[in-house]
DNA sequence: CTGAAAGCGCTTACAG
DNA sequence: CTGAAAGCGCTTACAG
């Protein structure tokens, strides 16, 4: 590694303090007064030379390092990925950097993460933040680091988020199934004391029983931890201790994906023998045959949000902001092809 | 945001220097020969006020950030997406974070990105070059950046990589559809001068030639700024100008999923009025009636081997590893529910 | 065994 | 209009 080039090399070329380079380079020579002939030079000398500031030294001195910290559960999860990208464009956008990292639903991971992100002095953290972790947030807080949760939040603790209306969400999918003209409707969800998987967990309940199908819910959780077995028992044993479930409303991507599966092993037709909705959308949905419905999540937005809401944060310290977005169902016609 | 502790804040409470404090923090209280009693109060010290190291201001001090910068061509492609991932797991193995961008096979936000992460002090690179950089590359090499390309590679280049056998995957796949009693095949691929696409086009049309197939050679080429369009009229102009075609290879995940809208557009069955080999697998190879059969990339392998090399490259700059692996036919029956 | 001091590369209040 | 100097929070050679 050869020596970078710093303010000081472009001084002693030039022939001036390293304040002038500083103020000249950062655009503030109108300010500054700086002598048009010196900036000239100055200017010259630093394309010659190559200068590149060095950001450390900076953030250093600034005390922000223009970077802020994104926490997702799994960033190889497509949901959390197209997330990633959004909030990667929109910061550049406003000049910062992204450092990310997975938490894996994990409280320990999750904590380790957050510790790395704060000794590399993020600006403020973009946090999608796995169960049992409401004390992380809160000794964030409590440091006054800015923070937005997205996707997920922590209903007793005051804090910026950026989430979805999970109630109505399933809320509607499970009206459009009954309107749809089925009854026995079955959820799968995930185990976690998380509000978004309840509030997905209750709108379908509610739904229910706005329709007088009390008796018709069966909802079942899969434990993180032990996803496969979890799967595999409890949706086959959902299918056949329920022959007359007649569709399923899924309450995560990944939970969809694993019940097509389970599905097709049991060579059931969608929707002659189980109707299905799915959550988040993807290419899978959109080339299986029939095609299927999903709630759709405004992931764009969600991003654009939970950064706009970071920056002003970050800028207004004490402001908290809480966004709640609309879910659309995406309804699929069967394609004949004959 | 209140003021953090310093290890300036431990020396005064504790009534030493800060350079015991540093000593005993990173762990050189044995070869500096700190007083057993002063370690303990140091120690305690830290703890109570809950020091965390600032790690900017080590950077800065040490030359050394522990961060790497990783490009891909986007992140929100799950391909890219889990190759994050295993580099992100692996990197925090070695005490490493991991600053992300994406290139969007542009050159110039290739260029942009590389400077940012550069002014950022990362201690290296790993980069899925997009077309058109390589000189972008030379001139981290010329800087002496540790640097390793994954995925891509410039064969005029004296760099690390590690890449996939991309002629002998695609060789063998068309292999496969000939040994099945395909002739007519056509490849989907895009255009490009990067190697690994050349390599993939060139096992394709070596297969084909090597089985007296030549003259049945038809490879159509996506530009990456015009996908829709060109995905469209040149795959529909391919099928309706050449019915004769019996089997389709592809040469990305992107592709094989734009080429099954296609193929279900326009009715097709596969395998009975086309055969399918795609890239790189997922749940909508696996979920569609048949199932998929692909080239299957060793993504982990993949992910592992260019922070291991990576390391290497950091702490004994100036070595090259060249890394080529191989890809996995995965073949799918037609599983029957009649 | 311990402390004073330099220095990493910047920014910026202050003095002139 | 310009420069000398302090300081961000660390690490580490040097002196004692």
């Amino acid at each position: 590694m050869q020596k970078r080039v710093s303010l000081k090399d472009i001084a002693a070329k030039v022939g001036v303090s390293t304040a002038l380079v500083s103020y000249v380079l950062n655009g503030q020579e109108k300010e500054k007064r700086v002598g048009a002939e010196v900036v000239k030079r100055i200017r010259k000398a630093a394309e010659e030379l190559n200068y590149q500031p060095n950001q450390i030294a900076r953030s250093l001195r600034m005390q922000s390092t223009k970077t802020i910290g994104l926490i997702v559960a799994d960033i190889a999860n497509p949901f959390f990925a197209q997330l990633a990208r959004i909030i990667e464009n929109e910061a550049t956008k406003y000049g910062y950097t992204v450092i990310f990292g997975s938490s894996d639903e994990d409280e320990l991971k999750s904590e380790a993460l957050i510790n790395t992100l704060l000794n590399r002095q993020v600006d403020g953290l973009i946090i999608v933040p796995a169960g049992g972790t409401s004390s992380q947030i809160e000794t964030l807080l409590k440091k006054r680091i800015p923070v937005v949760l997205v996707d997920r939040y922590f209903p007793e603790i005051s804090v910026s988020h950026v989430v979805l209306d999970n109630y109505k969400a399933t809320y509607d999918a499970t009206c459009h199934l009954i309107n749809t003209g089925y009854k026995n409707i079955a959820m799968v969800a995930y185990k976690s004391n998380l509000t978004h998987m309840k509030d997905r967990i209750m709108g379908y309940k509610e739904a229910m029983k706005s329709n007088n199908l009390l008796e018709n819910v069966h909802v079942t959780e899969i434990r993180h931890n032990h996803y496969e077995t979890d799967f595999n028992i409890t949706f086959s044993r959902l299918i056949k201790n329920n022959k007359e479930i007649d569709a399923l409303l899924f309450a995560t991507s990944v939970l969809s994906i694993s019940g097509l599966f389970q599905i097709q092993n049991q060579c059931l037709k969608i929707p002659e023998d189980v109707a299905f909705i799915g959550f988040d959308g993807g290419a899978s949905f959109d080339l299986y045959q029939p095609p299927l419905s999903f709630i759709q999540q405004p992931i764009d937005e969600m991003g654009k949000e939970s950064i706009r809401i970071l920056m002003d944060v970050i800028n207004n310290s004490g402001k908290i902001s809480q966004v709640k977005l609309q879910s659309k169902m995406i309804i699929r016609d069967i394609k004949e092809c004959n």
